[in-house]
DNA sequence: GCTAGCATGTAAACGGTTACATGATTAG
DNA sequence: CTAATCATGTAACCGTTTACATGCTAGC
């Protein structure tokens, strides 16, 4: 999630790190901030990698700037990675909002397309957070008003997003 | 989030860990399997810290089952981090989900009322996903449809969440 | 004079993922 | 006979968190 924010900011233009880091820090919805012992060593992977160029400007007035540039490879990559997302880019919501994020990036609708339907399928899949003999306990059986406020805030949240969904695909496949 | 689930459900009596395993997997809507690799050291390190014993049961057909019991100070530790929740714990969705699971636990309304007020503080803020000098950007602002769309859905979401908690945290202290 | 913001990094510790390893029972 | 389910674990690798470290400028 870290290198594709990294990847995808950077395709827009080039950044120094700590413009890089507001923005990243902004996209998770400030849920957790980034360290700059996750972003730095990121991004030197990154550069080792062949992704990513640096070099030094003369920042004003504080430390000077590296300022950072995708390679050819480095955006051939993330479009690769929005195109064939992971698993748990489809699954987690705050992971399939960030590749969201840079979706649009991608030129090909029917890719585009293909992604969100990956997403729907996977929230088309009748779920709960609690099981009895694998079968998914519904919302009226709890006495907990606390997991059945659970089970309703991601029943509504799941409808939402489906229909989105489904409309967002329908408009790409027009 | 994963000690917290087992310390959740372990309050409510033993469990083995291939059990405890399957609960674990449905909390998190099966967003992120849970490996064998993060639970086992887990457990180990709840077993050192004194908040739960093992002991072994014949399995029936299958390797011995090694039963896992919360200590009193096992218990003890629930409820103080249930009472008092790490920032994550608040801001994340998926995190907070997994403190609404096991926030019944605690007895008292009042700290109850206090964990969903503490959410409630958080995402009454304003926020997007994108900024322009520092000010938040709005879906409208954006030709790009799948970060309009990341934006509408999360103001849905908002709205839902945020009508909840008030509407809970009036019945806590009703 | 002090705090907030700009700007860069490193190192130890911790925890999670992935892959490996074993073995019995039950249902198709 | 074979796959799924039950049941336990280990080890290498990788990335994140947390804490440390430095220093300049602008505004109060």
């Amino acid at each position: 999630m870290l290198t594709l924010s990294i990847l995808g900011f950077l395709y827009e233009g080039p950044l120094h790190a700590y413009d890089l880091r507001a923005r990243i820090s902004g996209l998770s919805g400030h849920v957790r901030p980034v360290s700059d012992g996750a972003l730095y060593p990121a991004l030197d992977r990154l550069e080792k990698a062949g992704h990513l160029t640096r070099h030094t400007e003369p920042g004003h007035g504080a430390a000077p700037r590296r300022v950072l540039t995708l390679t050819d490879t480095g955006r051939a990559e993330l479009l690769r990675r929005l195109a064939d997302p992971a698993d748990v880019e489809i699954t987690d919501r705050n992971s399939f909002f960030v590749l969201l994020a840079f979706l649009g990036h991608l030129q090909d609708r029917t890719a585009q397309a293909q992604v969100l339907r990956r997403r729907l399928d996977f929230m088309d899949k009748p779920a709960s957070f609690f099981y009895a003999d694998g079968k998914p306990l519904r919302a009226e059986q709890f006495d907990d008003p606390f997991r059945r406020g659970m089970l309703t805030l991601a029943r509504a949240t799941s409808k939402s997003d489906r229909t989105w969904l489904r409309e967002t695909i329908a408009e790409l496949e027009a």
